[in-house]
DNA sequence: ATTGGGATCGTCT
DNA sequence: GACGATCCCAATA
């Protein structure tokens, strides 16, 4: 089943955790959610702490919804908006493990080795850019799904490549 | 196995 | 005008 607005309007972190092991979907393509990260709303590390710009305004909007960047000139970075609109909150997907795609996968990235093990490598391999920022997440083509899978033990760790809070123990794994 | 540098440009100060 | 919620390759140990 997809993932539905409930989902994401429970607590950041909780989310971070659930989506382990939840399938992401965008049409024939999909992998298995291996690596999370939370961005709280107070977190200095969070691209919307210093209020709302035209790049973050997404994570402003209604929960469920993609939030899609372009950084270091060359990588798309994509989230799901969690919490009521205004509250700016979202958890990023860092890493899946290919299931279905696998193909199409391979010629996105151009290689058959570390497909879609890093936040610019899976929207590469899934082919998401900027096209799908701000769009509705619990319907239609690009969506997460709940197959009964679950992890059997998640491990947390610090997040990847910030500064600011980089203390906090917002990254999730299995 | 781990580390360091270069690529590259949209976004924010 | 500076720098990133990154990736890849080459060099080192």
């Amino acid at each position: 089943m997809i993932l539905k607005r409930e989902f994401y309007l429970q607590p950041t972190l909780k989310v971070a955790r659930e989506l382990l092991g939840k399938k992401l979907c965008y049409g024939d393509l999909e992998g298995r959610i291996t690596e999370t990260e939370a961005y709280l709303k107070d977190d200095r590390a969070c691209h919307a702490s210093r209020g709302m710009t035209e790049r973050n305004s997404v994570m402003f909007g209604p929960p469920g919804h993609a939030y899609v960047y372009f950084t270091y000139g060359m990588h798309h970075c994509m989230n799901v908006v969690t919490q009521p609109e205004s509250v700016a909150e979202a958890v990023l997907i860092r890493a899946v493990e290919p299931l279905n795609g696998v193909e199409e996968m391979i010629r996105n990235r151009g290689r058959e080795k570390n497909i879609a093990d890093g936040p610019g490598k899976l929207c590469q391999a899934f082919g998401i850019d900027k096209r799908l920022n701000g769009i509705d997440m619990t319907r239609g083509k690009f969506v997460v799904r709940d197959d009964g899978f679950r992890p059997k033990k998640i491990d947390k760790g610090r997040r990847i490549g910030i500064k600011l809070d980089a203390d906090k123990l917002w990254r999730f794994y299995f």
